[in-house]
DNA sequence: TTGCAATTGTAATACTATTGCATTAATATA
DNA sequence: TATATTAATGCAATAGTATTACAATTGCAA
C-alpha cells in the first residue's frame, strides 16, 4: 500500500536511510496521481513550501525504482508509484493516452508466452516489458 | 528489405520526397547495425565525408518512424531499422544487453492475450509494446 | 551525545530536443 | 531542358533533461 511507515521499513531493511527527501518524493508521486518527471516532482514539493534539489529527486527515484516502489514509464520516461509491489515479477502497464492514467497488471500467461518467444530466438530472457496503449474506461465517451 | 529504391517508392507513394539526407540516414541505420541516437547517426554520416544537420536527422527519423521503416527503442530512445516492415501490426523486440542487438518478432498469440488484458480492464487498446530484455544466442558464453 | 558514513546540496557541464525563419533542392510541368 | 513551386533542409538560438565531482549536512548506531 506504500504507507510512509512501510516505506521506512523497506528502506531500513535494505540498509538505506529513511530521509525527508525520500519521504517528500514518495508523497509527491502519490498525490500527483499521473506519471511525473523529476522536475514535475520537484515542482510539486516546492508548491508544498518545501525544497529539494533536482539531483536529489533523480537519485531518490533511482533508489525507489531499484526497490520496485516506482516504475519509469518506458516511452515517456515519467515515474509513478507501483500499485502492486507485493506481486513480484513482471508488471505490465495499461496506459491511457487521454488522462495519462497508468494501471498495472500482472499476467503470468503473458510471461509464459514471452519466455517461449525468447527461447525460440535463442535468447536468455532476464526481464520483459509490456505496455498497452489505449483509452481507459473513464475516457471512452 | 529496405533497399534504397523501395524506400524511394514508399516515400513517393506518400507524397514525400526522396532526398539525399533521407537516403543518408537510412544508410547509416543499416550500417551501424545496433540502435543509434540521432547524434550517432550524424557522426556516422560525417565519417563518410558527408554532412547533415542534427535537426534534419531528428526530422528524418520522425518521418521514417511514422512510415514504419524504423523503430524507436522505448527505454533507450535509440533508433533502428524495422526488419519486418512487410508484417503489419504489432512488432515486439528482443534486446540483448551485451551486444545491443535488437531482434524483432511478430507474435499473434501475444496480441490476443494483450487485447484480452485490455478488455478485462475496460481499456480500448490502440497499440501495444513488448520488449524482452536478455542475452542473445551469440552472447551467452 | 557524539562520530561517521550515507545522503543531500551546489555548481558546473554535457547531452538531448525543439523552434522560427532563411535557404536549398526535389519534382512537376511547360 | 528550363523554370516554378514548395517540401525539405540548414542555421542559430534556446529550452529541457541528465550527470558529475566535491562540499555540506543529516540519519542513526554506538
Ligand atoms: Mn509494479
Ligand atoms: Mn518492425
Ligand atoms: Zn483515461
Ligand atoms: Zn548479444
Amino acid at each position: 500500500m506504500n504507507t510512509t511507515s512501510s516505506i521506512a521499513h523497506l528502506l531500513k531493511a535494505q540498509g538505506l536511510r529513511d530521509t525527508q527527501p525520500r519521504r517528500m518524493v514518495m508523497q509527491a508521486l502519490i498525490h500527483i496521481q499521473s506519471p511525473a518527471s523529476p522536475y514535475d516532482i520537484q515542482k510539486w514539493i516546492t508548491a508544498q513550501e518545501n525544497t529539494i534539489n533536482t539531483v536529489t529527486v533523480y537519485r531518490v527515484l533511482e533508489v525507489f525504482e531499484s526497490l520496485g516502489l516506482v516504475h519509469r514509464h518506458p516511452s515517456s520516461g515519467l515515474y509513478f508509484p507501483c500499485s502492486i509491489p507485493e506481486i513480484k515479477g513482471h508488471h505490465g502497464f495499461l496506459h491511457c493516452t487521454k488522462c495519462h492514467l497508468v494501471e498495472e497488471f500482472h499476467n503470468p500467461e503473458l510471461c509464459v508466452i514471452e519466455n517461449a518467444i525468447a527461447k525460440k530466438a535463442g535468447f536468455k530472457a532476464k526481464n520483459h516489458l509490456s505496455e498497452i496503449v489505449g483509452v481507459c474506461k473513464g475516457c471512452v465517451l
